[in-house]
DNA sequence: AAGAATACTGTCGCAACCGACAGTACCCAC
DNA sequence: GTGGGTACTGTCGGTTGCGACAGTATTCTT
């Protein structure tokens, strides 16, 4: 079966909503497309808590160990664009750019070359996602492959990552109540302690108090990071 | 020039980001994947700038106009799966649903068939974008249609939107430095002045000074007010 | 040659943050 | 009626943020 069937026999069972198994699209995706390597991550929160992501992917395992133990995913280019922007991001981009030099010479090692792609895929409020892959082609080969591919894989990607936001359906948003949410709101819009006090008319103590459950109950340790998951979900209304 | 050919030309152009030009590439949509009608759209959900829709169609004004007076994006279940969802809408799903049954009907008088799609947009902060086509094919050919063009759609979406998004932030963006935002990303993940000046091997006053010129650029007074800022206009990648 | 923008560093000192120790009062569910 | 969640307040003391006073070195433009 050629690869544009698969593709049009993955689409059809897609579009009917009858797939709900995202390991299997992961395997087909796997045999068809020529991949070394691919990866799905969804950071459901952000730097700080890992144990909140979604993570399925084929890199070596003693890789991905060690991309986790340094912080990579805090200075590789790569996952910050994808995390941050629209566009795919071809990886050969950031072939010469200094906070990637770590981490080429390390993928390298590991079997995994610069002949990726990373989609940044679309969430609600609450997440960042994307899908990576690694493809199985000499260099000559890479500008058509990924001509070629990028559109089946990104349709995929997105289905895929559909599916996956379905299953894990439950809601990691911690529910602030409306005394923490106001003043994570007041912070985030420059206001101190004693401002908001004023505002609310409590005592100082008291913004605190609610702060802290804030940054307790979002796993943060600073008001800044507060504040930027609060806008990042949604929370806060700029 | 066949299709597939434009298709593979655009990619090319796109990823080199030579091509700021939304409108040909919208031109160059029409033409060569046999659409009666396309729509890009992107609202912006901020409290403070409602009245922000970038919207760039070629279906009939007076259409467009009754859609808006009516306030059927209120109603339009396809509208509000785009906005909401993640994968692809097919318009014929909707086709029997109560709530499209006028849109339908008014649609057919303008001559908008039923064989259209609409996908979902990424969007960081507060915002909904989709792109929808029409398409110019008989019933019987829809399948087959929208199976071969619904990656290269997609993926052509993606670099429209992302083209857009890059002239709207052009606006009103503040300029910071690779410092400057690497420092204010450090500080939305929590870490302390000393603790960057240790990622980033330099002074803690350097630090604090990078942060100066971000909180003056941003015309903010605290650090957590810069971190929102951030976040929302999408300089600190999560 | 002068000016502007960027990257960087130093010290003083107060205001603000934030953890850890306390509490009180209300409401709702089991 | 006891346990748990929310709303609130107080004090102590160390840490951090941040303004205001200083600078130097490099690069790019006019």
């Amino acid at each position: 079966m050629s690869r544009r069937q698969v593709f049009y026999d993955l689409l059809s069972e897609l579009e009917q909503e009858r797939r709900k198994d995202t390991d299997k699209l992961f395997d087909k995706l796997q045999e068809n497309y020529g991949l070394r390597h691919q990866s799905y991550v969804n950071y459901s929160l952000a730097a700080g808590r890992q144990n909140a992501l979604d993570l399925h992917h084929t890199f070596p395992e003693e890789f991905v160990k060690l991309y986790k133990e340094k912080d990579l995913h805090l200075t590789d280019p790569i996952a910050q664009s994808g995390l941050s922007g629209i566009k795919p991001v071809h990886w050969q981009k950031y072939r010469n750019e200094p906070s990637a030099k770590f981490l080429f010479s390390l993928a390298s090692q590991f079997g995994i070359t610069d002949r990726g792609l990373t989609i940044p895929l679309l969430c609600r409020g609450s997440q960042a996602a994307m899908y990576s892959i690694n493809a199985d082609v000499p260099q000559k080969d890479w500008f058509k492959y990924r001509t070629e591919y990028i559109g089946e894989l990104q349709i995929l990607a997105t289905y895929l990552h559909s599916a996956r936001q379905e299953l894990a359906q439950e809601d990691e948003t911690p529910e602030l109540t409306a005394r923490e949410s106001e003043v994570l709101t007041w912070t985030a819009a420059g206001k101190s302690y004693w401002e908001i006090s004023m505002i609310l008319g409590i005592s100082e103590r008291t913004v605190r108090f609610f702060m802290t459950n804030t940054r307790n109950k979002m796993g943060v340790v600073t008001n800044s990071q507060a504040v930027a998951q609060g806008v990042w979900r949604g929370i806060i209304p700029l």
